[in-house]
DNA sequence: TATTTTTGGTTTGTACACAAACAAAATCGC
DNA sequence: GCGATTTTGTTTGTGTACAAACCAAAAATA
């Protein structure tokens, strides 16, 4: 009779992959807005790590910041495009591809941490501060 | 001298953002082996919804699964393409697209009830059962 | 009633995200 | 040294995700 009974209770209210992609949207928006629309958090994210690491191979580069081999390819090659991030090939490897962020992203880094900060702060802001840590330490561990 | 000076301490590392979309990764990878790859979690949302919700506008329904309106056009018409949805114009609003299950729809839901109930549990095995639910009530406060 | 605003839906363009299939280079095992 | 394996990168295809621009219909307001 009613369609609903075969979900034998299931909600979707109750699944953590919902709010997961919820709170991931929720996230993206306060993104956008704080960091003026032309830095997307993955391109932000290739950009921090290149702050720290100088020179690494792409495949690296996808590796530290959590994206597979197309993805950081597509990441690299927007911001190589505008600038941020040269590469060259490793002469060590031939295979490699050598990715290094210029002096015009080093500055969008400078300008960018405050933003990625405050972006941080709001987006954990409904919780207080031990709720804030406990969340990233749940985060982590199911991550 | 040091590029990674301009960081001032932030690191990717202490970004509630990055575990959020490292946690939406290993959830969605889970969720590709266990419901064998022929649902996506947003298909599978709007299925669960519609077996709720019976029949709803398509803008309704992207709301009730937390997708805008262009995303939940997408995911309508790949389901309406395997025949798991219908859509008829409402007779009372010459705006709207009615979008209901159809019988094979349902039974994909029925089938799927377990699986999703597992992905649900193995994405957050890692956690205790006060922790499971410490998580759970963040997540939804920050979504 | 006439006008304005809101709502529902579509289309286009950009950007992740990943699987799968491929090629080239390096490394390992023997 | 040499064949098998692994690693790195590219390409293609599918599926979210959303902004922006647009049209049509309904609702609200003057």
């Amino acid at each position: 009779m009613d369609p609903g009974s075969v979900l034998r209770g299931y909600r979707l209210e109750d699944q953590v992959g919902f709010y997961l992609r919820r709170a991931g949207q929720r996230h993206a928006a306060i993104f956008a807005g704080q960091m003026g629309g032309d830095l997307t958090p993955t391109q932000w994210a290739a950009l921090v790590k290149l702050a720290e690491l100088h020179s690494v191979s792409q495949n690296l580069l996808g590796r530290e910041t959590a994206m597979d081999a197309a993805t950081i390819k597509g990441v690299v090659d927007r911001l190589g495009r505008r600038g941020l991030v040269a590469t060259a090939p490793d002469p060590d490897d031939g295979r490699r591809m050598l990715v290094s962020i210029t002096p015009e992203g080093l500055a969008a880094v400078a300008r960018g941490v405050a933003p990625a900060t405050a972006i941080t702060a709001e987006t954990i802001e409904p919780l207080d501060p031990g709720e804030q840590r406990s969340l990233l330490d749940l985060l982590r561990r199911i991550a």
